[in-house]
DNA sequence: CCAGTGACGGCTA
DNA sequence: TTAGCCGCCACTG
């Protein structure tokens, strides 16, 4: 197998995880990082949602950093969008900031397994 | 080829 | 406790 396509595979990877997140839940870019064997390399997960944006359709909106906040919103069509998606699912937004995250979290090491 | 940046995370002061 | 720095990996200039 050719090496290059290793890094398709990680990205194929992530997109799974994320589809696999349930509605009105969300998870971190280091637990999908962990989860892939990538741990430590959270930034990976992050570009790989970069690259999937419009071409692969995933709920990119459930996915936000170790403290809940919503750093990727600005590379979403519109800012506004990523916190919007959330709410619609039940996931109250305060200030670009998830609270209930430790709630809300999902593990996929845990959950997912 | 070298340096800087980035949807992050963990450690140290 | 809060704030700041370094480390990981890939891409761009």
């Amino acid at each position: 197998m050719s090496e290059s396509k290793k890094k398709e595979n990680f990205f194929e990877d992530v997109y799974a995880v994320v589809r696999l997140i349930p509605e009105g839940r969300v998870t971190s870019y280091g637990a999908i990082a962990s989860y892939l064997g990538a741990k430590g390399s959270a930034r990976m997960v992050g570009w790989a949602l970069i690259a999937s944006h419009p071409a692969t359709q995933i709920p990119a909106h459930r996915v936000v950093n170790r403290v809940g906040m919503l750093t990727g919103k600005q590379h979403f069509d519109e800012p506004n969008a990523m916190q919007q998606r959330l709410e619609a699912e039940g996931v109250r937004v305060e200030n670009e900031q998830v609270m209930d995250f430790d709630k809300l979290f999902w593990d996929p090491t845990k959950e997912l397994l």
